[in-house]
DNA sequence: TATACATGACTGACCAGTCAGTTATTTATA
DNA sequence: TATAAATAACTGACTGGTCAGTCATGTATA
């Protein structure tokens, strides 16, 4: 028997949700790794008994975030529906825990930066694209086959809506006062969707 | 008279542009002011002799890039066209020297990130959305007045034609193989305005 | 000669990562 | 029950490398 019940774990979780706020709140450079002990309330040297360095602990966090991303994804529930509607569904789906998600957003764009210049970065926001095209694309196909919308590209229109989805926040981040993400990404797949159903 | 003719602004640009270069290459942090030094052909003193810090150098890089995109905006000629063809000039005058703008991708997305906590990137990232809008919401307008558009919310329809502009950009980051920035903002922007159409 | 322009070795602050030492908890033994 | 042994969990002062920014010293041109 361990003479201590194993704790990593529960460790990891708190290190990652300390260094998520810190790197938030600094960016990845300016934060410091002794912030991130002080915010979980450990020493910096635990931090590396958990992760072995400052990038591993960033690439973590990256992880995790896509992980409860792809988990809300599969919160979708396409069984009788119109494409329509499954459309928009989606758009709520994608808009319920925004304020959560927009206050990630500072990290958000630090790893789009990244991508640039990490294999690793990059094939996890790859995977991240093609699953949700994976989604939305056979719903728009059944759209177009059942007659309910008009004869396009069902592959254009989903990269359409996601261009609406992640270019809103990205106005958004231009500035907050001109834009309301749940509000306008709402209108604007309307808007799409307007343009996509059949006569 | 001066000993030697002034070359301040000759050389303002020529470092501006190597730090361009190095920092899209290497991004803000891990970039030397020894590395811009060298792509110049200067010595890292002779940088200090022009900005007077890295900072001041990376802000400099902003205002030449913003300089640039409002120079490409005044180009759009309203005159005698109907609002669907202006959008479209719009669409084609933005996605004309894109290849240069990919190229500056890593950088915009580190000045996003960084938008959320400096104030002067936070203004200029503002300025540049709201004079996007001003441009596009009268002509959208007319488009409704006319009766060429529904009645729909101009200013809703210029948020949606612009986070499909930013957000087709930020899918390409995502995955370069999936997106096709010239033909994806083609397509959506005119998905986008069928759907903007009077009947 | 006067001076704008340029240099690059140098410095000092900074910080990721280390490690020798400490503390806390459980188990084994008497 | 008391004590010792075992070890997981944790600590924080320290180190070595790094790099933005400086400045004493050139150099070329009017």
């Amino acid at each position: 028997m361990s003479p201590r019940p194993d704790v990593s774990d529960e460790r990891k979780n708190q290190i990652l949700t300390a260094a998520e706020e810190v790197f938030t709140e600094k960016g990845f450079d300016e934060a410091r790794m002794n912030d991130i002990a002080e915010q979980t309330g450990l020493s910096k040297g635990t931090l590396y008994l958990y992760f072995k360095s400052k990038d591993d602990l960033i690439i973590a966090i990256l992880d995790r975030l896509f992980q409860l991303e792809f988990r809300q994804m599969e919160k979708l529930i396409v069984a009788d529906k119109t494409a329509r509607a499954c459309i928009e569904e989606f758009a709520d789906l994608a808009t319920r825990d925004i304020s959560a998600m927009l206050r990630l957003m500072p990290i958000a764009y630090e790893f789009l930066a990244l991508a640039f210049r990490n294999r690793y970065v990059q094939h996890a926001l790859k995977q991240y694209l093609n699953r949700y095209l994976d989604i939305l694309i056979p719903i728009i196909q059944r759209g177009i086959d059942s007659g309910e919308f008009r004869a396009v590209n069902a592959r254009e229109v989903a990269i359409a809506a996601g261009a609406i989805f992640e270019g809103t926040i990205l106005l958004w981040v231009y500035d907050k006062t001109a834009v309301d993400p749940i509000y306008n990404i709402h209108t604007s797949i309307r808007l799409l969707l307007d343009g996509v159903m059949a006569p």
